[in-house]
DNA sequence: TAAATATATGAACAATTGTTCATATATAAG
DNA sequence: CTTATATATGAACAATTGTTCATATATTTA
């Protein structure tokens, strides 16, 4: 058994729905999880993940604008990272929960 | 600190996406919700949600099709609830992390 | 200052997706 | 068997959203 009742208030639902939409694409995801950890510079991103610099800016722009992600410019280049703790605890918490399923997937 | 580095596999990761997208939708979010500890049924939750039975349908199928919930007949109605309780956990973390989220919102 | 590199932005376009409406199926009751 | 109620489905439409391309801004180097 888990908690008694799941009542968020709305605004907190909006907030949360939010959130998902923007980490449920595919690209930005892996933008995410590529520099969770680590920081991570535009193009080394657009390499990486073979996108152009202009989408991974655009999805950058996002991530940024739900404080998912927080950029530092050195120089010419702007590295990217998780904004906080709390965003890279819940990202991994997400990823865990993947793995586990594949392990008991009884289908 | 946290993990040394996240390598998700690209399969896992395109799971992840799909899950994450599906339950970013407002109204697939708050039917998710209403129904992840206590079984409903399908009339329920638009009466409560303020929507169609007919949105709520095409919702539920694909929460159906994405292992999030399930649906149990009895007699006309058809009753949801969460999958199984590594959904539960999953949401609960969520729901966890947004509540946290707004204690320590220093913006 | 001019040229080169890295990133960001806006508009246009393409693709996906949420919603509605009409209709179909399932179950129960008259 | 017919009617009523609950849920599901398919097609059409509306709205949102991801992507591209051209161009702008920022920073460094010649």
């Amino acid at each position: 058994m888990y908690g008694p009742m799941v009542d968020l208030d709305p605004d907190k639902v909006t907030e949360l729905a939010e959130m998902l939409s923007i980490m449920g694409e595919p690209n930005r995801l892996r933008i995410i999880l590529a520099c969770l950890e680590t920081e991570r510079a535009v193009g080394a991103l657009a390499v990486d993940l073979e996108l152009s610099p202009s989408l991974v800016s655009h999805h950058l722009r996002l991530l940024r604008a739900a404080r998912i992600l927080k950029g530092r410019r050195a120089g010419k280049n702007v590295f990217y990272t998780a904004a906080d703790d709390h965003v890279r605890s819940m990202v991994t918490d997400m990823t865990d929960h993947v793995m586990e399923a594949s392990q008991s997937d009884h289908a």
